[in-house]
DNA sequence: CGCGAGAATGGAATGTTGTTCCAGCGGCTC
DNA sequence: GAGCCGCTGGAACAACATTCCATTCTCGCG
């Protein structure tokens, strides 16, 4: 009977590479990139790290898997709520925003390998509605890429935060970085230093919307 | 005599940042990101790790310095040939283009933390210009960090260029990637299909001044 | 001229990390 | 039951960023 328990615990709990991934998003949301080791792993399913290995090539591969489980449910999530052509591509993009805000390390994991599997998921939805919006054949790669670039900002910007001390206040850090701005040399730096004063209070949202909305008003006028 | 030869070698080839950064850039360039350690750069400059961390705070701060010295001849090779508006956007965004081809570390560097120090210089260059475009007040931010973008993207595709082995070809690595993309199922990724035809051949700097442009025609329609 | 304080140096030591290695266990087929 | 194989857990390894410290060098002051 025992051994009967001991094996239905084993299946049960047994090492999968979706429990893994699991596992390993569960950290990276809960205490940061910096905070996903393989020791840190092991510890939390109760295993090892040579376990890990033999389910997962290596952290890259980890990392990329994870990103991949992430991107795959929020294009689910699109997905149902079906719209077309504009509305389509900003109901992605917002997606995107609000998984990369949700989960800042894909920040790091998209603009550091851009091609991964996981942002063709989002390079397919966006690109089959640039597509039937009639754009020509020619273009189609740079108006679709164009559009992945707003994301890839946004993605950079969570990066950099996300590589802040834990529970670093948003507010604060806005702050410290218009701070930062304003003790530049006005001369040499005006533009900055205009912009610094309407940063805090800056609604990121807006912004990354406001910048798709850009390249489609220029999407448009090459139609 | 020969105490003052000494203190004269030791003058001449005294350690500095400047030289630290200096010697960074050549290992950067030459071997590529994974090959700046402490210790190659210590050897190099036949000295300790421990007199590196008296001029350099730490490896970021490296990084970042070495970044900041290329973004700042960039920005001076370009403001030589002044031109105005759309002209000069364009020749700021070229610059920073070859820049990161050139240098494709930076491409890592400004994706990982892109408010760094470096690439204000850039954002000045650009704001002033789209400032002097006559864009409203309130889109300023919006179209600024949409040109941004763009530099943002091509700075995260040569960054995951960087990661390769060393001197794998252009050619090779993007014939890599439309082969992967071929391989994924044709029913669910139609456009990625129609894209990888078009992988091979296919000029950087052209999609990136095509996506420069599109996000300038865009500022043009809210102007 | 000497000498002392602080700047600067070089290399050893420390603590983590990703990754590899291996000895063994459990279920499966003959 | 014997033997193989997928899988496990944890020890071992190499590389790294960073810290520490004993020593040397420089320069200004008495």
């Amino acid at each position: 009977m025992a051994l009967s328990t001991k094996r239905t615990d084993r299946r049960t709990e047994a090492l999968s590479k979706e429990r893994i991934v699991e596992a390993a998003i569960h950290i990276l949301d809960a205490e940061g990139e910096r905070a996903l080791t393989f020791r840190a792993l092991a510890t939390r399913l109760a295993t090892g790290s040579g376990a890990i290995y033999w389910h997962v090539a290596d952290k890259q591969a980890l990392l990329a898997a994870a990103t991949d489980h992430i991107l795959a449910s929020v294009m689910a999530e699109v997905a149902e709520r079906s719209t077309l052509n504009h509305d389509a591509i900003r109901t992605v993009a917002l997606g995107m925003f609000d998984a990369i805000e949700a989960h800042p390390w894909i920040g790091a994991q998209l603009s550091g390998d851009p091609w991964q599997q996981g942002l063709l998921r989002i390079l397919e939805g966006i690109g089959r509605q640039v597509q039937a919006l009639g754009v020509p054949e020619s273009a189609l790669f740079n108006a679709t890429t164009a559009l992945l670039n707003c994301i890839l900002g946004v993605a950079a910007q969570h990066a950099a935060a996300e590589r802040l001390p834990r529970g670093t206040e948003r507010s604060v850090y806005l702050a410290a970085i218009a701070e930062r701005w304003t003790q530049l040399d006005l001369a040499e730096y005006p533009f900055v230093h205009h912009l610094a004063a309407q940063l805090p209070g800056h609604d990121d949202r807006e912004q990354f919307l406001a910048g798709v909305n850009l390249v489609l008003a220029g999407i448009e006028s090459i139609r």
